[in-house]
Parts: structure tokens; sequence; C-alpha cells
DNA sequence: GTCTATAAAGCGATAGAC
DNA sequence: GTCTATCGCTTTATAGAC
């Protein structure tokens, strides 16, 4: 059935990907008009608040794919099938590389300020979840602690490397390496049965 | 002696930190104004290009910066005490993580592609001399390599979590870990005398 | 719910007075 | 070399026709 009328949720995903390719402040409502196919006074009438309600959504749908696919298996799935899940999830959510994460890109300017709370809550959870898993998995929790900061801060500066020089195969090679060193980290520190 | 005339050494730090601040598209005149006191008019005057020839002068001074007290360092001074005089070097460059790197920051978005030359470059010889000094110090050049590559991008991800959750001590600790592991790959690697 | 037309403000850029 | 004034153009945002 042919529906003519789009939704919030078909325009969304376009809208993030302007916000992503401009930035915040780049991404003007004519090249969001571009990238939708849906003009200006639409996108008013299904974002009353602008680009600011457009980000807000976006942010709050991006952390509830993460919330759903990757944090919730974390916290309460089996560890080592949640660990496993997360660097093939991840792999494909960026792209392997050709997609930039775009809450930490707007961590960087004064967007930031907008979108403070859920910038934190979404960097803050990962961390944790992914901490918990570890020790659930056999870890000690300072070690596991510093791993999971250690493996959020790569893949983002896996993101920004891989595009700085034009290599997307940098951000592969760094989540390979962050495999690796989970399974080095659980192998060594679980005790034998 | 008292200068009235401001010279281009004195605005272009200024006009960096509105850059760092609000993005390349974010940073207007009137916030570069207003940062720097000098009105747009004599703005245009020492950048007849406008904010393109700022930004690319402020990536020169960077590069330059970078060249002349990490890069050439690694590149042809004692091995070991170049990459202790990095670690200490980024710390204070990076404002111990209270400083975002503009160049990471560029690369992210649209503005990459003014600057691809200078964003790629900047990286690429971060990471090569990097790499080479790890081998001069002793390490397997594939294991120097790698240890180059997530170096480079520790930071560029430590810079952007500090950010995010509000805490300058996750790139500290990143910095520490990476001083770490570059002593245990060249304790591991280097053949006893 | 779609769109065009319009308003008011801000933008980069230029001209010219001092 | 400094600044203000101004020009076009684009921006966000609104109003209103269909």
């Amino acid at each position: 059935m042919l529906r003519l009328t789009r939704e919030k949720s078909d325009i969304l995903p376009l809208v993030a990907e302007a916000f992503r390719a401009f930035g915040y402040e780049g991404a003007s409502f004519s090249q969001i008009t571009k990238l939708t196919g849906v003009s200006k006074g639409s996108l008013y009438h299904v974002f009353p608040g602008g680009k600011e309600q457009m980000a807000a959504e976006i942010l709050a749908g991006i952390n509830g794919w993460f919330v759903k696919n990757l944090f919730e298996p974390l916290e309460t799935g089996e560890p080592n099938a949640a660990l496993a899940h997360m660097w093939t999830e991840i792999d494909r959510y960026f792209h392997a590389g050709g997609r930039i994460c775009l809450v930490g890109a707007f961590a960087l300017d004064a967007t930031r300020e907008h979108f403070r709370a859920a910038i934190h809550d979404y960097f803050n959870r990962w961390v944790e979840a992914l901490s918990r898993c570890l020790v659930r998995a056999g870890a000690e929790p300072l070690a596991a602690s510093a791993f999971a900061e250690h493996t959020v801060l790569t893949i983002q500066g896996g993101l920004i490397l891989a595009r700085a020089i034009h290599d997307e195969a940098v951000f592969s090679r760094a989540l390979r390496r962050l495999s690796d060193s989970a399974e080095a980290l659980l192998a060594c520190q679980t005790p034998p049965h």
C-alpha cells in the first residue's frame, strides 16, 4: 500500500544524514529539504521546534537503538555473547568506519550545550553497561572499568582517524584490536575451573 | 613597547578558539569579532580570503607546531626521549583533555572537503613519525605501525569522550594507558643485551 | 499534510571614510 | 590599519493557500 504522506519515522533518518554530513549548524533547512524531499513548511509541521527538535528526536532515536541492541544485552544477557554481539553490531552500525557517530560529533562544539544530557547519558550508559558486562564475564572491576572506557573512546577515535585519512580500514583494525584485547582480558582474569 | 595594531599572530589563536567553540560553520564573523575584539572590516583586511583563509592558516599553524615539537623529535631525535616528550607535550597541548583537536573536529563534517589535504597530512605524518620512532626504539615494524595508529586514534577518542561526559580525567587516563603500553611494547620487543 | 510566499534576522563580503 | 555602512544572499520561522 502506497503512503503519500510520509511519517516522522521516514524523514528522521534522512535528517540525521544531513546532520552527519554538515553538522548541526551547517545543516540548513534547504539542505534538509534537498535530502528528504520534504519542504520547509512540511518540516515545521512535523517538527514545530525546528532543527533543535529534529536533533533531539534523532539523538533519542540513536540512544533507543543502542539501548535495545547493545546496552540491554550487555546489561542482562549472557556476557560473552553480548560482547561478541557488540563487536559485530558496532561494525555494522558505523558502516565499517564509513559513518560517523552523531553523538560524538555533537559533543565537540557548542552544539554540546543544547544536548548536554543526551550526550552524557549515551556515553555514560555505554561505558557502564560494558564495564558491568565484563565484570560478569569474570574481569576484575577496575580492569573492566578501564577497558570499557578504552573501548568506547577507541571507537570514537577510530571513526575520526578513518575519516581524516580516508581509510575505513583504520576503524576495522581498531575494532579488531578491541575484541582481541577483550578476549585477552577475560582469558587472563577469569579464574581457571 | 605598545603596539596598537594587532598582528596576525595575535589574532589567529583567538580565531582558532572561535572555531573550536562553534565549529567552522558555527563560527560567524560576529562571534569572531566578539572573541578577538577586531571588527569584520579589519578581519577582512588581515584575511582577504575570509573564514576559509583563517581556517587554512590556523591549520598550517597547528601543523607547524606539531612538526616542530612532536614530529621532528620523533623522526630524528633519540627515540625513547622523543616518546616521553610526546606524552607530556600532548597532555599540555590539549590542556589535559580540556581542549579539543581542531583538525579532528574539521575531519568529521563537510568542512573536511575544504581542508582535505591538511587534515590528511597532519594525521598521516603523526602516525608515520610515531611508527618509525617506535621501530628505531626496537619495536617490530608491524607492531609499531599498529601501536602508532592506536595512539593517535586514542588521543582523538579521549578528547571526545572527555568532553561528552564532562570528565577531563578520561583523557589523562587514556594517555597514561598509552605510555604504559608503549613501555610494555618496547620492553617486550627489544632484544635483550 | 502538503506546499509557496513572506517576514525578520543573520550571514559573508565589499566599499569607503578616517 | 582601523572602523562603520551597506549590499546581496541565506537563514530560521511563520502565515496562509490548497
